[in-house]
DNA sequence: CTGAAAGCGCTAACAT
DNA sequence: ATGTTAGCGCTTTCAG
């Protein structure tokens, strides 16, 4: 069904290293061959076996791509980030899909190493010691996407937590709130639990406002229903809240849909701030102001950085990228 | 780095066609033998070269899915659906993003030919000549994924949207309504257009009301901007509607919003029925009664209907998934 | 400038 | 039951 090399070669009366030669465009050969070869080429319509290059140049032109779910919104643009930049330089993306299970993640390391991916970009989780050593064995290039790792030297692209919660606070202190909540995601998570909790509890350290910890609600992770669960707990525990900091657009929405439930009126009553920035944001009533992160743009980021690594580079520097806030009208400046 | 079958073969003394059979557990060798190569096996923590493998077993394990856009929301289910599927059978999935471009489709279809990927998902899109063409060429199985294509003979799975949203409308008469609308896609849309608004209609007509045209506005597309417009057209064209029937859930939520910015309560003033049923109906407010299309289990079933292929199965057979309709809180009932 | 030949890691006849 | 050998389709020495 397709051709081979050495249809080629026949066909214009060369030799199958000819023809190699000429399809990698090293020298060693007239103008002429070449024409004769690049005729029979298109008569054919020839296209080198992929497979057959991979098995010789050692070199796949795939990556891997691990994401812990494929279901959450924002994994989708980072999926289309790498996977632009991917496609631009010539390679593919094989997804896997690892639920956060370790054996999983261990089932698909083996197959992206028995498939001799290039290089893996690792997403959204901690990157435990049993996937790096497997990976360093595998000696492909590695880089983290909107996570990072203490334990080990592995470039990383993300945005700062701290400081992009530390940004969204300030955002609300700014607009003149004084007693602000905060809605986390699970403070146990050191990648984007923790840091978001610390960022806020800076900017409201440095602009002089006390650190009520009932004014910090905590959730399980950073769901919708975490979101629901979260107001009312704030309501509760801290009615006094004038605003409150989402540690996600999910949560951000499900506080809005308490708040509704509960007759509080957003923003005149509560202020709402997001955090992620996904397309649904601009779908709430009212539309939610968000701390903005780049997803797109870091998966591109980040599939650059891999191709750096499998074309040589040695030293790629991780990536903190730029957070923005995105008004919209969930936050009301307030009068004192 | 990585040992092969010649270590394997060294260490247990072995030739490498022995190895080989007991790998790919033929027959032809004692039970001696085979624990001796299991070992060595084990002890070097061998793995076959799935490229080496591919070359000459013509089989990569690895399938190709195409789709318009990686940022709708319901790509992901799908995709979700398909890579579960894929790697319980011990396959990977390449994700091609092809923008709705007819000549990046062509460049992604070459790809994934060069890659010799054992077959092809091709979702919610119309299959074009030329993409029938060459995948023809290449001699692999094809499914359609939420689509469908009337000139070629291709097994598809998708929900009948015809029939779908007939129950949609049904659900509004049912509940009372009389005057009812739709916010509809883009009735050029042979796929995802159309169909929904003959099925409207055709509801519309089997309960005895009369079908306006005025009451039908057809939008670009199925986002959150369509939505918007879409309300406010209605409420120009025909304000008596008292229910509407939104192509798309992000139509439902620009709907939505369009009304809650102009006063209207819903589903008091106004009922809403979404479609889809993606994860962000039930963040709406009131939350959005929806038709459900049940993505993931679609995923499964083509990424299945695929491997039956490709196992030589013949005739599989196309599959209608089953809808249904997934009540939330912005439907009214409504009392004449 | 060009071709013959070895070999990437594996499978599958074909021998023994 | 096991080994030898010829490829899969390509790249790359090494000769000439």
């Amino acid at each position: 069904m397709n051709y081979t090399i050495k249809d080629v070669a026949k066909k214009a009366n060369v030799s199958i290293a000819t023809v190699s030669r000429i399809l990698n465009n090293q020298k060693g050969y007239s103008e002429k061959t070449k024409r004769k070869v690049l005729e029979a080429i298109e008569e054919l319509d020839y296209h080198p076996n992929a497979i057959a290059r991979g098995l010789i140049n050692k070199k796949t032109s795939t990556i891997g791509v691990l994401f812990p779910a494929l279901s959450s919104m924002l994994v989708t643009e980072l999926l289309a980030g790498i996977e632009k930049a991917a496609h631009q330089l010539g390679s593919s993306v094989i997804v896997c899909h690892t639920e956060s299970n370790g054996s999983k993640t261990m089932k698909y390391l083996q197959l992206l190493n028995e498939k001799r991916v290039d290089g893996i970009i690792f997403t959204s989780e901690i990157l435990k010691e049993e996937y790096y050593e497997f990976i360093q064995k595998m000696n492909i290039p590695l880089v983290l996407l909107s996570t990072e790792s203490r334990a080990y030297s592995v470039p990383y692209v993300k945005v700062d937590d701290r400081h992009a919660a530390y940004s969204a606070a300030q955002y609300l202190i700014k607009k003149g709130h004084t007693r602000i909540g905060m809605i986390s995601g699970n403070q146990n998570d050191l990648i984007a639990g923790k840091p978001r909790i610390d960022g806020f509890k800076d900017a409201l350290m440095d602009h002089g406002l006390s650190v009520d910890d009932s004014r910090i609600v905590c959730s399980e992770g950073f769901t919708f229903a975490d979101g629901i669960k979260g107001l009312k707990k704030m309501r509760q525990q801290a009615a006094e809240v004038t605003a409150i900091f989402a540690a996600s657009d999910e949560i951000a929405f499900g506080a809005i849909s308490a708040a509704y439930q509960q007759g509080i009126r957003i923003p005149e009553e509560l202020s709402i701030i997001g955090y992620d920035n996904l397309s649904i944001a601009e779908m709430s009533i009212p539309p939610l102001t968000s701390l903005a992160q780049p997803f797109y743009e870091m998966g591109e980021k980040a599939a650059n950085m891999i191709f750096d690594m499998i074309n040589g580079e040695q030293l790629v520097e991780s990536r903190i990228m730029p957070h923005s806030i995105m008004e919209r009208s969930s936050v009301a400046e307030k009068e004192e």
